[in-house]
DNA sequence: GTCTATAAACTGATAGAC
DNA sequence: GTCTATCAGTTTATAGAC
């Protein structure tokens, strides 16, 4: 790997351990086996790494979650799959933790990739769930966009809640959560069957 | 104000703003309006004043909280007005940030106030929903456990998403569709409403 | 109690040798 | 390309005057 790689490789991560401010170009460069002056030949500066750190790290989460949304199977299966993909949930969301570095939200070109990447998943989680309404397997009261940022959120706030109880069983309680609630909308068929007290069938296999 | 106080509040300020290590003890000094020896007369250090501003944050989300929680009404209604009370939403949550804290949960003294405060707001609105499943207002099948995680992961994710998009939107969306997938479990009373095509209707009042 | 002075380590970067 | 040297400014204190 070259120097330049292992320098972005190694913000990466510290990026995700330690955020924007408490990672110091000192730290990337020893990290990454490098002196003061390779990273400066490379990269303009701390934010410059930063960026190609950042940039990398929400594409290969983009192209991660995009494996679940575009598999086969119902919207639900694939809401599924994604929230319970195996995830790093105590090391929390590497693109997300960015939100709360100041020094990243206050520099549009840092800030951008963020923002980009948490919009995109709201916006392909919310078609995921379109398909699956028009597909007749969501209920019509369902709203694909609002119950797109729960999903999203659910998950960020999850991984919060793992990382301040040093646990990941909030983080999986909260996915059970709100999943189960999905569940109660999947199809009014599950609506009239739980209210004649049938509601622990499986529902039957689509058309 | 003493300067004791005018440190702690300062630093909470900081805090909240920048987090732990984004905040320098003579940043809080200047807003404090007190000199270096000041502040190190009423505490230790760093870690002693901060221990002292995470502690008072701490208490005063939980009495917001508990205002909500010891409201009357529903157990939804309750929900809903803690989900819908004024906040700063791009912000962000005061307690939750400091889980992106490294300095913070390797300390713990400093974690042990943001891990008590999240496993209260979860286990009090556990038992906020528990006793609205036991007055027959939500369905047997929601696990208040696994639904109060759910709710406090939206509110935290939904921070993250507002600050992630500069709007308090995202924000808005992720807890209207929360509390949309928790109004499907008002009752099977509205389970076979729905199913019939009249889930527009409110519930009767309680008994 | 509050202030200024001092200090050792670190931060983010530049200069220039190799 | 990579290295070491240097640097101005910051961080987190401590010391001691007032």
């Amino acid at each position: 790997m070259s120097t330049a790689e292992r320098l972005i490789e190694s913000a990466r991560e510290l990026l995700w351990e330690r955020g924007y401010t408490g990672t110091s170009p000192k730290a990337i460069q020893q990290r990454a086996g490098a002196g003061q002056g390779s990273m400066y030949h490379h990269f303009a500066g701390k934010p410059d790494l930063a960026l190609a750190a950042i940039r990398r790290t929400a594409e290969e989460m983009r192209a991660k979650a995009e494996e679940q949304f575009s598999a086969s199977g119902t919207a639900l299966d694939r809401v599924t799959a994604y929230l319970r993909r195996e995830r790093d949930v105590l090391k929390g969301c590497p693109v997300g933790r960015l939100t709360q570095d100041p020094d990243v939200m206050g520099d549009p070109a840092l800030r951008a990739p963020v923002d980009e990447t948490l919009a995109w998943l709201r916006e392909r989680l919310a078609e995921v769930l379109a398909e699956g309404r028009e597909r007749g397997e969501l209920d019509d009261a369902l709203d694909p966009r609002a119950a797109a940022a729960t999903v999203v959120a659910v998950l960020q706030g999850g991984y919060v809640l793992a990382r301040a109880a040093g646990s990941v069983q909030p983080f999986d309680q909260a996915i059970t959560g709100v999943l189960g609630l999905l569940t109660a909308h999947v199809s009014t068929i599950c609506a009239s069957r739980r209210a004649s007290g049938t509601g622990a069938e499986p529902l039957p296999p689509l058309s």
